[in-house]
DNA sequence: GTTGAGCGTT
């Protein structure tokens, strides 16, 4: 052995990994025990990459990697070998005949174009030693930055928060699609309140009908993600046959609208999860509320959360969500909670799947009460929620603290300081314990 | 000198 005993990083195999075949740029990412390599570990270093190819050593030609439940698994028996791996990532134009249609290329995408600006997006909770090059420096994995304006008071004092403007679309979805934490904080980055309503979105989410009960959000996920990039998908159980998949490239989610695909020999039909039925229940909604099920199923959140599917890649839907940079499942206008928050603690305290993640254990995983050595003791008494979901009154205005934080349960006052759930770095019900959560801030010098 | 929810002296 070498002299690094107390350096247990070489149980983990590492493949090399490049955006191309120049391997000058590669990157060594640690496959797991059992030899497989998460895609969300991919993703951590290749934001937006969805797959691998290799080039074979003997035949020349560019060979794909198997995906499945969220993993990648090696080429041979033997294993990733020493072979130079290549990041695949979604095609940015479409993929079907119909859609070059001329009705369907150049005019819509000149719409589309039109409608996909981006905005100044603005970062909240950064570091207090943060700096203009810092920022851009940690922002230009997600694509070009073009503006880093980090505010300061008359003395020059940096007041924690900034702006930061992306060339492209496509970068600023996946900045918002992602958590953030830069120098151990985590940091927020949403569409400023200035632009509500400014931005022009479109729908990112599908309705996939007529699923089977054997289909899992691993399943629909790594069947949609060969037409673009996938960054959330919701399977509400029990068993409700149907699910929904956000794609990051809103053109992508339109063109699969309609069709009838075939997963695990079943036929599932896509469509629109854009609004069907109005609230009136909720005075807290705008003025549409969304797909099938308002948010019971329409809504979702961080991917790859806390369950036993075992990764976080740090998908942040809930908050895309929020924001408006997916008009669909958006939670109701005048949301007081910083919605952060809501979405660290529902999946530390295992509501994973309420918010989406791959195991789509959904409310039901969270069995009567918060996880061990939370502080969360307001969710004692809310064991029901355990059996049958949400209590009705989520979607109503007499819900627990939603809206006002009058009553107590979701008030700031009520949630643990700095460490949040009880600091238990697991997630929730999950196994992994990767899921960081939003609300480990913790005071700095 | 301190801080940790917020929304930009363009």
């Amino acid at each position: 052995m070498n002299n690094k005993d107390n350096f247990s990083e070489d149980i983990f195999e590492y493949i090399k990994v490049s955006e191309d075949e120049d391997d000058s740029n590669a990157v060594e990412i640690p496959c797991e025990l059992d030899g497989t390599l998460l895609l969300s570990t991919l993703v951590a270093q290749f934001p937006g990459a969805c797959g691998l190819k290799y080039r074979h050593p003997d035949s020349k030609t560019i060979r794909g990697i198997r995906l499945s439940d969220g993993k990648l698994h090696p080429p041979s028996e033997q294993g990733w070998a020493k072979l130079l791996f290549i990041c695949v990532f979604p095609k940015e134009n479409k993929r079907k005949m119909e859609d070059v249609s001329p009705e369907n290329s150049a005019a819509k995408t000149k719409r589309l174009e039109k409608k996909l600006t981006c905005s100044d997006l603005i970062c909240l909770g950064l570091p207090w030693k943060s700096t203009e090059e810092s920022i851009k420096q940690y922002f230009e994995k997600f694509g070009e930055v073009v503006m880093v304006q980090l505010k300061r008071d008359k003395n020059g004092l940096f007041k924690g928060f900034g702006f930061i403007r992306f060339a492209t679309y496509a970068s600023q979805m996946r900045a918002l699609a992602q958590r953030h934490n830069i120098d151990g904080r985590w940091v927020d980055v949403r569409i400023p309140n200035s632009k509500e309503g400014v931005v022009p979105q479109m729908p990112c989410k599908v309705f996939v009908g007529r699923c089977t009960e054997d289909m899992t959000a691993d399943d629909l996920r790594e069947y949609f993600s060969k037409f673009g990039e996938v960054t959330d998908v919701f399977v509400p159980r029990p068993f409700r046959a149907f699910g929904f998949v956000t794609f990051l490239d809103p053109e992508v989610a339109q063109s699969l609208c309609g069709e009838d695909h075939v997963i695990k020999g079943a036929s599932v039909s896509v469509s629109s999860a854009a609004p069907k039925i109005k609230s009136k229940s909720n005075p807290n909604w705008k003025d549409d509320s969304y797909g099938p099920n308002n948010w019971e199923g329409n809504r979702s959140g961080p991917s790859g959360g806390s369950n036993g599917s075992g990764s976080n890649n740090n998908i942040d839907t809930l908050n895309m969500q929020n924001l408006g940079i997916n008009p669909n499942g958006g939670p109701p206008a005048n949301f007081n909670l910083p919605i952060s928050l809501v979405a660290a603690a529902l999946n530390q305290a295992g509501w994973g799947g309420f918010l989406g993640g791959p195991g789509n254990t959904g409310p039901n995983n969270w069995q009567g009460g918060p996880p061990q050595g939370s502080g969360g003791k307001n969710w004692n008494n809310n064991q029901n929620w355990g059996q049958n979901g949400p209590p009705p009154s989520w979607n109503q205005s007499n819900n627990p603290g939603w809206n006002g934080g009058k009553n107590g349960n979701w008030n700031q006052g009520n949630w643990p300081n700095g460490q949040g759930w009880g600091g238990n770095g697991g997630g929730g019900s999950g196994s992994s314990g990767s899921n960081g959560g939003w609300n480990n801030n913790k005071p700095q010098t």
